[in-house]
DNA sequence: AAGTCTCGCAACCGCACATAC
DNA sequence: TGTATGTGCGGTTGCGAGACT
């Protein structure tokens, strides 16, 4: 027996959600907090499914989304973790609270997985390489940072670079954010709804315990890119508390499937809070590697670039 | 100026998983 | 134990805007 759908097909609204849509849905949330989203519709009014509701919020509404341009750090903190985890949009996610799965995916499948190709064919030019592509593009194997966009060297060794794209909000994008805006507030008043929470330090990296690894473990994680994205090894390495579990054979690897307990998007921020309720928490191994300027922030070191844009 | 093409993003779809009964 | 239900996730699609011819 199949299963049914999550909601009755006829007379639901499907489409681009209007401001009104937006504002009433904010609202009931408002009112009742996220979850439930089976009876948000029949409660609101709304003619949409209860996943339309969700996605909406989730992706769309939730307070703290930043929208437009990426950081070439957030950006190369995607490339990193794109490496080391595969397409687990939600796991990577989480290491940028403000940045939704979907973002990050759409992001990826758009600009970095298309600037990753040409990367690599740049340096490793098969015989039937598109050499037309490889001169007309900006790219230049030469410089010191990858061309993500617009990538300018400031100079003076610093390694910063600025990056000018030309994404743009839309008018209505605009409005929404509005919305979000509206929320902050009510966001910051009301008792934690964790899977909402956002700007957290904590993230998975506190289900993969991996402080006070050594360079080993760097070397594990650079080489990550040429294991056929089996974790196993880097997990081996881990201590006990670690919980990416990933047989290599395709099993869910994304730590949020095993601790959906209260129904909680999210529920890496703050699951070692019994242990620490430090706001601060230590950085993980793996979040001082992602965070660390000279490893995400620009990736200078083409060898290591190599190994993560091996995956294509 | 008009038609066509390309690209980016919001939203949808189907499946997987967890839980309640 | 099996079924129903709720939710999360990743892949894909379709539309609108801008670029191009």
């Amino acid at each position: 027996m199949g299963r049914p759908p999550c909601c009755v097909k006829v007379g639901i609204k499907k489409g681009p959600w209007t401001p009104e849509e937006d504002i009433t849905l904010v609202s009931y949330i408002q009112e009742h907090g996220p979850g439930n989203w089976r009876s948000v519709p029949t409660n609101t009014g709304l003619l949409r499914c209860s996943k339309s509701c969700r996605l909406r919020w989730t992706n769309y509404l939730r307070p703290g989304i930043k929208r437009g341009n990426f950081t070439p750090h957030e950006e190369g903190m995607i490339v990193h973790l794109q490496a080391l985890l595969g397409n687990k949009w939600a796991a990577i996610a989480s290491y940028l609270p403000q940045r939704t799965d979907n973002d990050i995916k759409n992001y990826w499948n758009t600009h970095l997985k298309k600037k990753l190709r040409k990367f690599q064919s740049a340096l490793e030019p098969s015989p039937m390489a598109a050499t037309d592509e490889i001169l007309s593009d900006s790219f230049n194997v030469g410089r010191k940072s990858l061309d993500f966009g617009e990538v300018t060297d400031t100079g003076g060794g610093s390694g910063n670079v600025k990056l000018n794209q030309s994404c743009s909000s839309s008018s209505y994008a605009s409005s929404t954010e509005n919305i979000s805006r509206l929320l902050q507030g009510w966001m910051r008043s009301s008792p934690k709804i964790n899977g909402d929470s956002i700007g957290s330090s904590s993230s998975a990296a506190a289900n993969c315990d991996l402080i006070s690894h050594g360079d080993d473990q760097l070397e594990s994680i650079l080489s990550f890119g040429n294991t056929n994205n089996n974790v196993t090894m880097l997990m081996e390495k881990s201590s006990s508390k670690g919980t990416l579990q990933d047989s290599g054979n395709g099993e869910k690897l994304n730590p949020e499937r095993k601790q959906k307990a209260g129904h909680q998007k999210n529920p890496n921020i703050n699951i070692n809070d019994n242990d620490n309720d430090n706001d601060n928490p230590p950085l993980s191994f793996l979040e001082k590697w992602l965070l660390d300027e000279s490893a995400a922030g620009q990736v200078e070191d083409m060898n290591q670039m190599m190994e993560l844009s091996s995956i294509f």
